[in-house]
RNA sequence: GGAGCCUUAGCUCAGCUGGCUAGAGCGUUUCUUUGACGUAGAAAAGGUCAGAGGUUCAAAUCCUCUAGGCUCCACCA
């Protein structure tokens, strides 16, 4: 193939991804289901023993798009997924689709609105169905979508979150809960959005500060106190009253009682005394309770267990009643009296007030910031509702969960998220996993039906009203004799997300997985909680063991000023657009530059580009050395073994060192999630060492055993971050074969130490050269300058490299008088011959050198000055510190010399 | 109220268990149109490591406090 001058990415990448996705490269050897496709054959022995290394997809939206934290978690999971291929590992990358339940359901709801339909017109089974079709039509985008980030997944293991095997193992987990207690069906008090009609878990719920008022309202006593020492007020007229406070006054209609604390004096002797509720006929009793704050408001709070968490517990230690006023639809119910019924809360709230000011019970308000709870995706203020829903009792998952954390199964990245999950897990609630949407996995839980149409008591704590079955396709069923209906609510996704690693790796309690645990969980840091936590909880219960080995969380990934990205400021960066303009590698790589795990991290374009620039650079590295062995290959005697390769100069045995280097760091860092440094180590390598040293210093003389040797090794180990390029390049080599994707990892190549060293010297001389040089500007142009070497067998050995290199006209040994301009190295003598008036214009430069050479042995004499320092450092360092002082004082002295020359 | 994180060059960030002259990318300046690459090559400028204490032979790094910023959790009526 011919390559051309700059790397094209659109040019190559849908092909390379195609040619890998058809030769298996992203199948695992021998997963239980590569088993099954292949009729169930055994392990090979190569298989055995290989190690598996296992790492699933967080499931993107089926019907949605990818985002930039999409790039993010693909580029992070498809580099460890190839480099641990190239690794040797039998390398399972599991891809997956979410329903995403209420995600997708507010998209739907509003693709029905906008057409002039509502949810009310179908039944839950009719939604079901049309939301699938509209899923199903916008699926393939997303998958799209990961291949053109070039992800290598194993497609034929996609998994679906409403695939038959999912829905099977969330119910038999179910099943298993059900029967050891831990779901049970309760009334309490729900975070419910009454726009969206439905319940959600705690964590689902954004809490915003917000500027409110507090209302104080008076609440007269129905009879007289028996001491009138206390601080309840009375008016004028003789009547006595308690002053309660409340940010929401339109709740009064479902107060039960009016608590203050035990601890408080001023109301101590109104406890167990009643008080008449406000624009009602009924009586409430004052009660002690912890809850009152003495220090807040007035001290005396009202009770209404119906629609505030905190009396909904108080309300259960003082056995109040429950008295619902407003309804699932956010308005006012019958419960709240005929002049309010219907009404919204608002509406209410305002009547209300008005009411109490007409009847001189309104006392005042104050102006608060509080926080208030809202729906995270319509914003709507969540209305705390009485409703039944199944809930799990997380106690025993969350300890156990705790336990092994404690005892540290599960690394994590960065470390400190692991004691976060531990400090939420010990304060965790129990989890209600009801959704009152269509979009979901139905709960498998039927209730007898004279249960529901009987006399209407129901008791939907009594067990034996509820059976399981996973006949959820029907409406009802009959089981001996009694006809039970089912419940219609669906599952929490994050219920069955939670099995994710169990379901993909296909875990059976009776054969277990050998992808379980997964190797890795890497996701965003914003799901520790929802995900995460429950993952690990749920596959503790399941399968006794923890879900996976290690977790890297990744942060928010910020625009360019470090701003969350968001719609309304018109600062998303779409991870596509950026894969068209600059190719999928440039992406991938401009998005790991630099990240860390845990934090939020600015990202722009810029890295993008430069990272593109990197591609190209390592486009025509490959480029240049293929010319060379086109140019000689047909006079060659190409019979030698293909992988011989011997270090004929110090510049290749210094390449091969430092690609050794080079594996050892990714090695090191790919171990420990480190990827800015892996990227940075690989830019700095191939660019400054290969491109900028090495190369160039093979133009002289190519040793191309070597050179086609070095590049193999280059192209692998940059692989697992930018795959299409080098895919690419592997592909159009002449005397490479196969695909890289399934290349071994290099081992370590062979070089003489000392010899590398020495090109390090020459590295330094040719740079102090190219210095002094470029600070001479234009008094140089236009005439000949050459290098002269004293005594030197490193430069007499490489004179011709050193000529190259630093562009100078000749290079030749002295004549035993000095001339020109001496360089500033230790312990080598290299003039460059240059005329006595230039020689002249370098003084000033000189004199900066000999203060800079000056300020460092100062420092370096300050060190070895402190007698503790050479009694406590260790011997290497001390002994660094003297050769140090040795060379720079050497290095000083003959800079003053040649200062004095130039005199 | 509780917890976590951040503060290093103009910008965005590295700097792992304390130890060479604190690094990178982008940007800036100067030079180079030599046949891999101008998406390039060569060179340069630019930092009191937020501030103050402490531990240590040695602190950007460990500890304490202060200031500023971000995020999460929590029932503040």
């Amino acid at each position: 193939m011919k390559l051309t001058s700059s790397y094209e990415p659109d040019k190559f990448e849908s092909d390379i991804y195609a040619a890998w996705e058809s030769s298996g490269a992203f199948s695992p050897t021998d997963s239980s289901r590569t088993r099954e496709r292949a009729g169930g054959l055994s392990k090979s022995d190569e298989s055995v023993t290989r190690d598996e290394y296992s790492i699933v997809m967080p499931p993107p939206n089926a019907n949605g798009n990818l985002h930039i934290g999409h790039g993010l978690t693909i580029a992070l999971e498809d580099s460890l997924t190839r480099y641990y291929r190239l690794k040797g590992n039998n390398t399972w990358y599991i891809p997956g689709a979410d329903h995403a339940g209420f995600e997708t359901w507010v998209v739907y709801e509003r693709a029905l609105e906008s057409i002039g339909h509502t949810r009310f017109e179908y039944t839950r089974d009719e939604l079901y169905a049309k939301v699938w079709d509209f899923v199903e039509e916008q699926r393939g985008n997303m998958e799209l979508q990961v291949r053109a980030l070039g992800a290598s997944c194993s497609w034929d293991d996609l998994t679906f979150t409403l695939d038959e095997n999912v829905v099977a193992r969330v119910y038999q987990t179910f099943e298993k809960m059900w029967n050891d207690g831990l779901i049970y069906r309760g009334k309490k008090l729900v975070n419910y959005c009454p726009k969206h009609q439905t319940a959600f878990a705690d964590i689902e719920v954004e809490h915003l500060d917000e500027p409110g008022h507090l209302w104080d309202i008076k609440y007269l006593l129905s009879e007289p106190a028996e001491t009138g020492n206390g601080r309840e007020g009375s008016s004028s007229a003789g009547e006595r009253y308690i002053i309660v406070s409340t940010t929401r006054p339109e709740t009064l209609f479902g107060d039960q009682a009016v608590a203050v604390n035990p601890e408080d004096e001023r109301y101590k002797n109104l406890i167990g005394k009643h008080v008449k509720l406000p624009l009602t006929d009924r009586e409430i009793p004052i009660i002690a309770d912890e809850h009152a704050d003495p220090a807040y408001g007035t001290g005396a709070v009202k009770i209404t267990p119906a629609h505030d968490f905190d009396d909904f517990e108080v309300g259960k230690r003082h056995n109040l009643e429950n008295l619902r006023v407003i309804g699932d639809d956010g308005k006012m119910l019958e419960t709240a009296g005929k002049n309010y019924a219907g009404l919204t809360t608002e509406e209410c709230r305002q009547k209300v007030l008005n009411r109490l000011e007409e009847q001189g019970l309104l006392l005042g308000s104050h102006e608060i910031t509080h926080s208030v709870a809202h729906c995270y995706k319509c914003g709507t203020t969540i209305e705390p509702t009485l409703k039944d829903q199944w809930f799990v009792d997380v106690e025993t998952l969350a300890k156990t969960a705790i336990e092994h954390l404690e005892n540290d199964e599960i690394k994590f990245y960065p470390e400190n998220k692991k004691q976060v999950l531990i400090n939420y897990l010990k304060g965790l609630k129990d989890w209600n996993i009801s959704r009152q949407i269509p979009w979901g996995i139905p709960i498998p839980m039927f209730k007898k039906q004279e249960a529901i149409s009987g006399t209407g008591k129901e008791n939907y704590d009594d067990a034996p009203d509820w059976i399981f079955d996973t006949r959820t396709n029907l409406k009802g069923i009959e089981l001996g004799g009694i006809k039970y209906i089912r419940d219609e609510d669906t599952f929490d996704t994050w219920f069955s997300s939670s099995h994710w690693p169990i379901v993909t790796t296909d875990w059976t309690p009776e054969h277990g997985s050998p992808f379980y645990p997964l190797n890795v969980m890497e996701t965003g840091a914003d799901i520790l909680f929802a995900w995460v936590a429950r993952m690990i909880m749920m596959g503790l219960y399941v399968t006794g063991e923890v879900p996976f080995k290690e977790v890297y969380l990744h942060g928010l990934v910020l625009d360019s000023h470090g701003k969350k990205m968001s719609k309304s400021k018109g600062n998303v960066i779409n991870p596509l657009d950026l894969v068209a303009k600059y190719g999928s590698d440039a992406f991938r790589l401009g998005i790991l530059r630099g990240r860390s795990a845990g934090l939020a991290q600015a990202f722009s374009e810029d890295s993008v580009v430069a990272s593109r620039n990197l591609c190209n650079k390592l486009w025509n590295i490959a480029r240049l050395i293929q010319s060379w062995i086109d140019s000689t290959e047909d006079t060659a005697d190409d019979t030698d073994q293909p992988n011989s390769y011997d270090t004929d100069s110090m510049g290749e045995d210094w390449i091969c060192r430092e690609l050794d280097n080079l594996r050892t760091q990714i090695e090191r860092n790919m171990k420990s999630y480190r990827f800015a440094e892996t990227v940075e180590a690989l830019y700095d390598t191939i660019w400054n060492k290969y491109a900028d040293w090495f190369l160039e210093s093979q133009k002289l003389m190519r040793n191309l055993p070597l050179l086609k040797k070095t590049l193999e090794s280059l192209l692998i180990m940059a692989h697992p971050f930018m795959p299409f390029v080098t895919e690419t390049i592997w592909q159009a080599l002449s005397w490479t074969s196969g695909y890289i994707i399934n290349q071994k990892w290099p081992e370590s190549l062979k070089f003489d130490a000392i010899s590398a060293e020495q090109f390090e010297r020459l590295i330094s001389t040719v740079s102090e050269a190219r210095k002094v040089l470029a600070g001479l500007k234009d008094t140089v142009k236009g005439i000949s300058v050459g290098l002269l070497y004293g005594d030197d067998a490193l430069i007499a050995d490489n004179a011709e490299l050193v000529k190259q290199l630093t562009h100078v006209d000749y290079i030749e040994p002295t004549d035993g008088t000095p001339r020109g301009i001496r360089l500033a190295l230790v312990g080598r003598e290299v003039y460059l011959d240059v005329p006595k008036d230039i020689v002249k214009t370098y003084k000033d430069q000189l004199t900066e050198r000999i203060l800079s050479v000056g300020r460092e042995l100062n420092a370096l004499n300050a060190r070895m000055m402190n007698p503790r320092y050479v009694e406590k450092a260790p011997a290497h360092l001390v002994e660094e510190t003297k050769k140090g002082i040795e060379e720079k004082q050497a290095l000083i002295e003959h800079l003053k010399q040649e200062l004095k020359v130039i005199e």
